[in-house]
DNA sequence: TTGAAAGCGCTACCAA
DNA sequence: TTGGTAGCGCTTTCAA
């Protein structure tokens, strides 16, 4: 923690009161705007105040008019496009309602996560965003502050989560494959956990909806490289695909690159539909076609709902708390 | 602004201290992990705190033991690489430092910047970033809060600035491509002001240093698009021209992709050459060559300068307010 | 138009 | 180990 370190006293509103010659209300009414205040007084506390280089505490302030809402977001990696859009997504929301949003980058470490939880429980009203700690941890360091998770299923009574829901979205991007004639598509999805994601799971029921057998599978971790050589893989197993869809857009662009390096042409020969939406996917070449979440929505139904539960106003429901996604076509498939 | 609106009054540490039958400071003593309480105690009043719900005040606290710092970061458009990169850096930093950083995002807009530093002012205790309005407006709405520009110069006394040097990094680019054989070198500028920018002059300097004559330019917008036409008119204009140089990476990126449009190779055909040094351009194919900012450095920077202006310790001078820039090797140029 | 007094909710410093 | 008291710096209410 730093502090006001060496540096002279703190000059308060009685010191502007007593250099001016008035008493601190007077100038308290001159700083506000406040009328019942003559023009001359108010001015000379005016200039007096900033000749002393007077700032008014912030904490003083908020503690007599507690009208200020600050929110802790926490995200893993500003970096990562992804989140940069959610984060762009909250602060957006939050500045609707004139909220103040602190943010807070984990650098994808648990010992900062927890760390930040620690300190953030005293410096705002609510926390929102991604963590990746144990639940009964999370409730421990937070204790009592309305927490909002985004995408991740919880326990805990006291947390809400905003849940994605990319299966329409998916089952219209199959579709579009379908109808463009491919038959054999394949699916890049993440490395991580050992179960299939859910994403892999809607494109599985959204295959079989068409009429397909479950498409070929490759892993990739999650970057550029990562679809990159996870795309090699896939090709290598599974020469006859024409088509694949990847656990999000970091993994496509990554099959972009690597079906470039190939020889092969996007779409004609290889379609590529990636997952998410970031707006990264129109810088590349062929601008990325994608399920794309509606990044604005899932920022103001996480802001919305940390509102709400910190008003008591009744929280919304898991079905109201639910982001779609839909199918956004450009170039690569 | 919001309230806490309609509903139940604050749970305070005195009910929490009736409640429990003890006194305040014994409360205060349980919450704050402080020794001198007995285990039995400590537990019931923790006990009751969470049942009644209590949250101490983040004002109240704030007040009394003044030891939290905020500073506000500014910035025009979050999603805006570049502009990631240095909210990324600003956050890295002020966590060394323990700080809270609440981020503002402006979409671009004055009015936005305007409102944003009118209630900034009473939310922290420095403004860093990058800010567009007149200094005298910003002088006024920041009143005494110290403020740090990011690549902007200024006259006002309060205000220090971040300065970005890219002299040195633009040379060894153009000696990189006099070296590797180019002689018709040329630049896409922006296009927002009449006068040519400084990374421009850079450029007209380094290329007399290594005997060329003063290179064709094209005007583009800051964006994809843009470098993607202004490549194709200064082609069009200049066919013999063999490498460009980019204002930035965002425009470099857009002259990647016309010069794949038009058939050419990257970097066999046509050299390309950044300026910001985006984790993007890594991302592209082929991965941009650019003169890289040490934006770690630029956050680092910026932090202390505030922390300084902050406890009056003497502040930076404009000549170690300063971040070079160097190339990067990759693989347009 | 101005000022005195009473808190906002908390922690620090004593005294018990 | 506990509790009383005195602020932190400000705004609000009420009286002058």
């Amino acid at each position: 923690m730093a502090s006001s370190g060496t540096g002279p006293r703190r000059v308060t509103i009685d010191d502007v009161a007593e250099a001016a010659g008035v008493s601190r209300q007077t100038v308290s009414r001159a700083l506000n705007d406040k009328g019942e205040i003559g023009a001359s007084t108010k001015q000379r506390v005016l200039d007096t105040a900033q000749a002393l280089g007077y700032r008014p505490s912030r904490f003083a302030r908020g503690l007599v008019r507690q009208d200020t809402v600050s929110v802790g977001l926490v995200i893993p990696d500003l970096l990562n496009p992804f989140f940069t859009e959610v984060a762009a997504a909250a602060l957006e929301a939050a500045r609707d309602r004139g909220w103040h949003v602190v943010v807070y980058d984990t650098g994808d470490r648990t010992e900062e996560e927890r760390g930040t939880l620690e300190v953030i429980a005293s410096q705002v009203d609510a926390v929102v965003g991604y963590l990746s700690l144990p639940e009964d941890e999370i409730d421990k360091l937070t204790r009592g502050l309305p927490v909002v998770l985004i995408d991740r299923e919880h326990r805990t009574q006291r947390f809400s989560s905003i849940r994605i829901d990319g299966e329409s979205g998916v089952h219209a991007a199959i579709r579009h494959l379908t109808a463009a004639g491919h038959r054999h598509i394949g699916m890049l999805d993440h490395a991580e956990r050992s179960e299939p994601s859910i994403r892999h799971r809607w494109f599985d029921a959204a295959m079989s909806a068409c009429g397909l057998d479950s498409g070929s599978v490759a892993h990739a971790d999650q970057s550029v490289e990562g679809g990159e050589s996870a795309l090699r893989e896939l090709l290598g197993r599974h020469p006859e695909t024409t088509a694949v869809f990847t656990f999000n857009d970091i993994i496509a662009i990554g099959a972009l690159r690597a079906a470039r390096r190939s020889g092969r042409q996007v779409p004609r020969d290889l379609a590529v539909i990636g997952f998410d939406g970031l707006q990264l996917g129109t810088l590349v070449d062929p601008p990325l076609t994608t399920v794309a979440l509606d990044t604005r929505r899932l920022g103001a139904l996480t802001v919305e709902q940390a509102a709400r539960l910190l008003t008591g106003s009744g929280p919304l429901h898991t079905d109201e708390l639910t982001v779609g996604a839909e199918l956004r076509l450009r170039e690569s498939g």
